[in-house]
DNA sequence: AATGACGGTTCAAATAATGAACCTGAAAAC
DNA sequence: GTTTTCAGGTTCATTATTTGAACCGTCATT
């Protein structure tokens, strides 16, 4: 891993439940030695990737990112490509919503929509990682993107979330052929306690798969009735997104997906 | 410059007109070797911060800035801080205001608002580079900003954008002085033609400085009176969003404000 | 006064970045 | 239809940068 892989991996330790890190923390995080992990930061700061609590010398993501992110949402508008599907959907059904992109080793919420119509929803935050052994969205990556990755992510270590998380190599394995059988993936508490998610795969221009669409719901909501209604929404919803970011869905999947209902 | 500085210099090269670089753009740009570009945007891709049109090969910006913005504005809600202030302004105006952000070579906006109440408006665009000797938001932070800045600035380049521009180190220099003599910049269509702003520096915490608050209008829109109104109410916006970011304005400058007015 | 935790710095040793030359394919020129 | 040009991408010896163990200064705790 190059230099820069290093030093951009360390703006992805900040969330929005650590959103200061001081330098000991982060040599610890990733493993480096101090000095680096200081040069590294050094030069993210002067470039306004990252900057300093004056008063803890704890660093926090900088304002680069800000200007950067209108760029690219100026001149390439996903957020607002995708977000009237997105709403439409969550009306429809109910329930949370959300788009998130591939991101080399995790899935990266784009967008979602929560229309409340229940008491209880989902938790849901946008700035969060989205892990692909662990959610719906990144089972569906898994199981509808390319093989190597699939296989890589069996490699790695499989983090347990909530106890109920899918750790075994093999099982989830599995859940990736059942997802491939059934068009979309599905994922029990995996992340989240208390959160059942279905996905769908979506697919930008030469049928490359880019990301997935996602339902969440309350776990004691879950039925049937509702399930059939997510996979529909889903189905549809996906055919919608992937046409909004100029892509389509490769022909077999939706002759599965046209068979299955 | 390391490696990180070189790779994060080459996200600033898109812009609002220039949303994709090919390759051979791009070492023209960046005066790099060919070989050395390439790599760099190939593990920028890695982690998600540029990626590929897939017809014409060319790079553009990258969903990873999405996400890192998102974590950055949730538990940093600069923009959320700010805005108030400068709706309330613009709206007291009738004109366009923005507040913006030093970050190490330019200045980059951070938010604005424009209350139309003119048939014209000056055309603002949140995602662009604002230079320091050409916008009065620049001249500001060179004049109430550490003099290695203004030494920096004054020893480089000095591009000329709308033929009014000032190229000259020793003017700049004076009308840095000027700024502070006033205690606010003033730039006459450095930038656009047509566009004349004023504008005062913004702290944070400990007495630094952190940016600017700037107001622009259409020059044939100026007057005295004008000029006095917006001076006014950019004395007490760099107050009031000061005080947002939990910073003030240092003892001297207050005082020169309320002697002044 | 001693201890340890933390941010930051140094310099020789190790490793990664670099660039001239090369490859390949597509499109323009002849 | 052949040649030229230009684009993106690749290679490998050379070169320069990154690296990390040890060190420094500061602050809070014992």
């Amino acid at each position: 891993m190059g230099t820069i892989s290093k030093a951009l991996k360390l703006l992805n330790e900040f969330s929005s439940s650590r959103p200061e890190i001081g330098l000991s923390e982060f040599k610890q995080i990733s493993n480096q030695d101090k000095a680096t992990v200081y040069r590294h930061l050094s030069e993210l700061q002067e470039n306004g990737f990252v900057e300093q609590n004056t008063t803890t010398k704890n660093y926090r993501l900088g304002p680069a990112v800000l200007r950067l992110a209108a760029v690219r949402e100026r001149t390439f508008p996903m957020r607002a490509a995708v977000s009237a599907w997105v709403d439409d959907l969550s009306r429809q059904l109910g329930e949370l919503v959300h788009v998130s992109l591939f991101q080399s080793d995790f899935m990266s919420p784009l967008y979602h929509a929560d229309i409340q119509i229940h008491g209880t929803r989902v938790y849901f935050d946008e700035a969060e990682m989205l892990p692909m052994h662990a959610t719906s969205s990144g089972i569906a990556m898994l199981a509808f993107g390319p093989e190597k990755l699939l296989q890589k992510v069996l490699a790695g270590h499989l983090e347990d979330y909530t106890g109920m998380t899918t750790t075994d190599p093999a099982k989830l394995e599995d859940e990736v052929k059942q997802s491939r059988k059934n068009g979309y993936a599905i994922c029990d508490q995996g992340f989240e306690k208390e959160v059942f998610s279905i996905a769908t795969p979506i697919y930008g221009k030469e049928l490359k798969i880019i990301g997935t669409l996602a339902v969440a719901v309350p776990v004691f909501r879950m039925n049937k009735r509702m399930k059939k209604d997510i996979v529909k929404g889903l189905k549809e919803g996906s055919l919608n997104v992937s046409d909004a970011l100029g892509g389509s869905i490769p022909e077999p999947l939706e002759r599965q997906w046209n068979n299955a209902s």
